[in-house]
DNA sequence: TAGGTTTTCAC
RNA sequence: GUUGUGAAAACCUA
């Protein structure tokens, strides 16, 4: 068992010990260890997946996703209901080995570069619930096994921490950044050697089944059902475990090796101290990568380059050096820069039918999670900048709006109306405005809502 | 302290 | 038409 390797120093080293409570493990689990002391695999069973509160849990973690309904159509609304109807139907399908998850639904959505897709695959809400079930499990078993450098789709991970781990070590000389682009990572990912990576630590073979099966379960795409045979389907909640699994042993390699990398997810970062160095082991990652872990290396994309250089891009940000400081610091990369200017700029364009204040209201909001994610940025230059251009776009917000509103009153102060009352109505082919001293907003209402209210009509009128 | 909602980010 | 995991923040209710 390797789980007692010295691992290479990256200066947090005790995570487990600084956050002793982090979740429950599921009941069963802990309590085969305290009183047996036994292998900690052995209690990864199917009873231990199909517990009552292990299900629950998924069963409630699948509703408030809210996500979209596979093949089947059912929503996430009624899978409480079905459940309640069929009691004990899913369980026993387990049991005796006759359930078979749905083939996902196929959906494309575009990726950050137009013209490109990231096509995933869409669970029933069923298998969903069982996926979520096992990966419960498996994760609470899994994860402690895992590198101190893989730190996607991990508990108590976050891409700070990766972060951090990467500049400091540039500080200290490793400046040289290797760049490595898995090609379809999720859909190249081996079956068999997936599978048997698995049962090395998975003693009961049911579960391995049902994951086999998961594995397999086919994608529907237009009506016509395509068998599986490589690939994980990125869209079911093992998924992500799954494709930890697989790639922990390429930070076993790394870590071997002595290399100073970071992993999230499919995104590898590793630096080095000179460019020949970088240059040898982005060769010979990529041969172990092809030939060990079958997976595809995307070329164009894997580089290496001076960590300050622009095509850097690690997590969202980019790296400079800081002459005066004498360190490396980070900064926000210009794709994540436009990111955030193309949704604030679609937010304060689309037509005022909400009022100002919920339109600068929901701004803070989005504002405010993307400065917590880009706190570790340079705020001097950046985070700045970017605010000032969001102040300057909601006075100008402001000032149109205020505009229409001014001349719409006084359109209606022309018709006879008293400038001095609170509400005018008017109408338009969108709807009814109203118009009060500073908000303008668009409701569907009747005319006899209007005389019910006892608000004042005073014609239609254009916009 | 515990339930819930929303937004952001990474992949 | 938008799945999934992980993380953070703000708010709400007892």
């Amino acid at each position: 068992m390797d789980r007692n390797n010295e691992k290479p120093s990256c200066g947090r080293g005790a995570r487990n010990a600084a956050k002793p409570a982090q979740k429950d493990p599921p009941a069963s689990i802990g309590a085969e260890e305290d009183t047996h002391n036994l292998n900690l695999y052995a209690s990864i069973t199917l009873e231990a997946i199909l517990e009552p509160t292990n299900l629950k849990e998924a069963l409630k973690r699948v509703i408030a996703n809210r996500g979209a309904p596979g093949v089947d159509g059912m929503e996430v609304g009624q899978l409480l209901d079905w459940i309640r109807s069929h009691p004990g139907q899913l369980t026993k399908a387990i049991k005796e080995g006759t359930y078979r998850p749905s083939p996902v639904k196929r959906a494309s959505i575009p990726k950050e570069e137009p013209g490109k897709f990231r096509d995933l695959g869409i669970p029933t809400v069923i298998d969903r619930l069982v996926q979520q079930a096992t990966a419960q499990v498996l994760d609470w078993t899994y994860d402690r096994d895992f590198s101190d450098r893989s730190f996607g789709f991990r508990r108590n991970m976050r891409a700070h921490h990766a972060l951090r781990v990467i500049t400091a070590e540039a500080d200290q000389g490793y400046r040289w950044a290797v760049d490595m682009d898995l090609a379809k990572f999720f859909d190249t990912v081996n079956h068999s050697r997936l599978i048997r990576k698995l049962s090395l630590k998975i003693k009961d073979g049911r579960v391995i089944s049902l994951i086999h099966k998961k594995l397999r379960s086919g994608v529907q795409i237009k009506g016509e059902i395509k068998p599986t045979e490589i690939g994980l389907m990125q869209g079911g909640p093992l998924s992500p475990l799954l494709a930890n699994i697989y790639l922990d042993e390429l930070d076993k390699e790394l870590e071997k090796r002595g290399h100073r990398f970071a992993r999230y997810a499919d995104d590898l970062i590793c630096i080095c101290k000179s460019r020949r160095a970088a240059e040898r082991t982005l060769a010979s990652l990529t041969r172990f990568v092809q030939e060990k872990m079958l997976l595809k290396v995307n070329r164009e994309k894997s580089h290496v380059a001076y960590i300050s250089s622009p095509q850097t891009k690690f997590l969202g940000y980019g790296f400079y050096y800081s002459r005066t400081k004498r360190e490396v610091r980070l900064t926000i990369h210009e794709k994540s820069k436009q990111k955030l200017k193309d949704t604030i700029r679609k937010l304060l364009s689309r037509s005022p039918k909400t009022s100002i204040e919920s339109v600068k209201q929901l701004l803070a909001q989005k504002l405010r999670g993307w400065m917590n994610y880009f706190q570790l940025a340079d705020a001097q230059r950046w985070t700045q900048g970017v605010d000032r251009w969001i102040r300057r776009r909601i006075r100008q917000l402001l000032w149109k709006t205020w505009k229409k509103v001014k001349t719409r009153i006084r359109a209606l102060v022309k018709l006879g109306a008293d400038p001095n009352q609170a509400y005018y109505w008017g109408c338009t082919r969108k709807g009814y405005w109203r118009i009060s001293n500073s908000h303008i907003l668009t409701t569907t209402l009747t005319t006899d809502f209007l005389k019910q209210r006892g608000w004042s009509w005073l014609g239609c009128f254009r916009g």
